[in-house]
DNA sequence: CGGCATCCTCCTGGATACTG
DNA sequence: CAGTATCCAGGAGGATGCCG
């Protein structure tokens, strides 16, 4: 994901052109589908094991599971303890910074919830041409 | 963008399955990067030319722009008003629906804002194995 | 169990050229 | 100006197999 061009916060003012490249590849980053579904299932269940986001989140391939958890605790989201036991035994949780991730997040949640038949409406008369 | 699995709202009960489907596909419908970057150019501007948009955005390029906007439109975020003159004069703005959804995502915005001194520290770290 | 490596396919998305 | 059409490269992502 490259990162794009010029942001102008919710606040007003004109962000640093720097600091403006990192929100919008952090945005790209973030903002990404299988990021946003395991972030909610880690926050509802507070810790799970890889095979059990795997459960929860059925449609993810365990490429795509291993490589988003991968840059997930890249970016300081997750946590990941390693058991030493056999068999291996790893739990995946949030970090302070994915809590408050999944709590930015929460709106967006609530508004797909709330809007969803909006949308589906919107579809159909569109698709109606 | 297929539709995965279950979802707990924030506010805790389970959602009907056909709603949840729609909600999560609805997810990956928005939380796209140029819609993302697109919706905060509207939001900020109120109406933009198609070729305006183009200039805010500048790593974007047409084709992605054209078939964003017709996403974002069909979706009901953004309309479309064309000025029949010559040359053609085509304004997008942000319907209800849009605005409610920039709003949404504002949280997410300041988020990225506020952290990404915290993500960048957290890859330096990371990658220093 | 929790991966990584490999292979292979498909779709995204960029570049370019053409139109109303 | 605001697109549509075509071509093409590269990366996303699934399937399979092996390892600690």
């Amino acid at each position: 994901m490259n990162a794009p061009a010029r942001h102008v916060s919710p606040a007003g003012e004109v962000a640093d052109p720097r600091v403006e490249a990192l929100v919008n590849d952090l945005i790209g980053a973030v903002a990404d589908k299988w990021t946003l579904l395991i972030l909610e299932e880690l926050e509802q269940a507070g810790t799970l094991r890889f095979s059990e986001i795997g459960r929860r989140v059925p449609t993810i391939s365990q490429k795509m599971l291993t490589q988003t958890l991968r840059a997930m605790e890249r970016n300081g989201l997750v946590s990941r303890t390693v058991h030493p036991v056999v068999p291996p035994h790893v739990d995946y949780g949030l970090t302070d910074l994915g809590q408050s991730l999944g709590a930015a997040f929460c709106g967006v949640w609530i508004w797909a919830e709330k809007h969803c038949d909006s949308v589906e409406a919107a579809r159909e008369r569109f698709d109606r041409r």
